[in-house]
RNA sequence: GCGGGGAUGGCCCAGCGGUACGGCGGCAGCCUGCUAAGCUGUUUCUCGAAUGAGAGCGAGGGUUCGAAUCCCUCUCCCCGCGCCA
């Protein structure tokens, strides 16, 4: 959520971020409109229950004196009728008001790029050496500003999905028999590839400061909506029946409110941890994209990285966790460009992201593989989460990105390794110690 | 699931119908050659330009002029018992 304190004082930066967003100004108005009503009638209620606390005072101290308090208490009472009334009046404003201010997005960086559509994200960098088909060479410059580094490939590679039917890799079929579409069994080496880039990633994360966490697969609402913004985000979760639980989407949202309702001591900062777990995602609103094999399902893995930290620090946590990210990605040597996305494609909370685009051969496309955010202090306000200052309490920071999601690494894996003969695909070198083998045929 | 005991400010803890005691830590100041000790103040949220006011004792209800305190419902934690990968 945002800082009404600050929204009071510079409505102007406010309206600004939201336009560059796409996002409707009329909540703002709208606040206004509530927070005005909001605070007239706190005053009233604030009045009156001094009042009240006055004249409860005058019967205690009749009581003490041996008085009769008979006409006290029913001023008391008078007051109480009157106090009530104010009171659920302002506990249905308060909530309107919450309402709207929630839905109110986060400032945007001055860094990030004022456009709409994933098309016209801004190319950072790219890197690594990429196979691409002489018919997508055109698209492949352009997507890398003209300077990503390219070998032309004759023959187009396997899609993932006939690959893992043709190498025994995955079950498609069967998950679509017990489970529905967008789910997959996926066996032997496949499996063990899993596996691989779990450690591997786990490690590097462990090694740089990170601690791990698994953590539950479960959040109630509260967690939630504080770590996300329910709003906009109920249609991607699982609901658990008959409970106060969804299935979370990321690992992102059960360690960010993991510290929910605390202030931590401003030593402890920065946390660091690195989360691993399922995600779990209905993928409405996907009807038609992605349909086959594991790029795009309801149920994966993914290793993430989340930073707690002090507001002077984030914008360097970016980088560092976008550098993390990057480094997996270099050290699997799989070409990738990284891109500075859209005000209109931010979601309300992060102040801006880099996303990170995995080159697939296959697909002669980038296709999203990691995503790195700044929310700045807007998921901390909401989840309570402070640390202490000698000039009093402050919200901290917080910073999430991908480390890796297996399926859609397993895909550029696949993709981007088989071997010219076309009989199955090498493992990144960096995986074999955790694999113990270097490639997968038929 | 069944008993029993708990949840109080950053932490520890008292209070168990009259409006949150005390300690530790943090911050500010005083005091001493310096440090330590000691002393004083402060420490959450909200409204207010401010003197100030309101709220807050796990959450939500109720009783009362007045609830941390009594009653009801719920959540979580601890100790037994049961069940269990």
């Amino acid at each position: 959520m945002i800082d009404i304190k600050l929204l009071r004082d510079n409505p102007d930066i406010f309206y600004k971020s939201a336009k560059a967003r796409g996002s409707d100004t009329s909540t703002i108005d709208r606040f206004f409109e509530l927070d005005g009503e909001w605070r007239e009638n706190l005053r009233s209620v604030n009045d009156l229950k001094h009042q009240k606390n006055i004249f409860t005072a005058k019967i205690s101290d009749a009581i003490k004196a041996g008085n009769g308090v008979d006409e006290l208490k029913d001023q008391v009472r008078q007051l109480n009728l009157e106090i009530e009334k104010l009171e659920s009046r302002q506990k249905i404003i308060e909530t309107d008001r919450d309402v709207v201010a929630k839905l109110i997005p986060n400032l945007l960086s001055e860094s990030a790029p004022v456009c709409k559509g994933d098309e016209n994200n801004v190319v950072v960098r790219n890197w690594g050496l990429a196979r691409v088909m002489e018919e997508d060479v055109e698209y492949y410059k352009s997507s890398t500003a003209n300077m990503g580094q390219y070998s032309v490939i004759d023959r187009r590679p396997e899609s993932h999905v006939d690959l893992m039917q043709r190498l025994n890799l995955a079950d498609l079929d069967r998950a679509g028999k017990t489970a529905g579409a967008r789910f997959f069994y996926i066996k032997n080496r496949l499996v063990k590839l899993e596996l691989a880039l779990m450690n591997y990633a786990v490690d590097y994360l462990s090694e740089r400061g990170f601690t791990v966490v698994e953590p539950p697969y479960m959040l109630n609402y509260r967690s939630m909506d504080g770590a996300t913004d329910m709003e906009t985000f109920k249609d991607t979760l699982y609901k658990i029946e008959g409970e106060d639980l969804y299935l979370i989407s990321t690992s992102e949202h059960p360690i960010a409110s993991m510290l929910m309702d605390e202030t931590l001591d401003e030593r402890e900062l920065p946390v660091r941890i690195a989360g691993i777990s399922p995600c779990f995602r209905r993928e409405a609103g996907a009807h038609g994209k992605d349909t086959k094999g594991i790029f795009r399902v309801h149920q994966f893995t993914k290793i993430e990285q989340f930073v707690f930290c002090h507001p002077d620090q984030s914008w360097e946590f970016l980088e560092e966790i976008l550098g993390n990210a990057e480094n997996l990605f270099k050290n699997l040597r799989i070409p990738y460009r990284v891109v500075n996305v859209c005000s209109g494609e931010l979601g309300n909370l992060a102040a801006k992201k880099y996303d990170i685009e995995a080159w697939f051969p296959s697909q002669g496309k980038f296709r999203e593989v990691v995503s790195a955010s700044n929310d700045t202090d807007y998921q901390a306000r909401s989840l309570g989460i402070k640390f202490r200052t000698k000039d009093g309490n402050r919200f901290v920071h917080t910073l999430n990105s991908t480390a890796i999601a297996t399926t859609r690494v397993m895909v550029a894996i696949m993709e981007n390794f088989q071997r010219d003969d076309g009989n199955g695909f090498e493992i990144p070198e960096v995986l074999v110690p955790y694999t113990g083998f270097d490639f997968v045929s038929s």
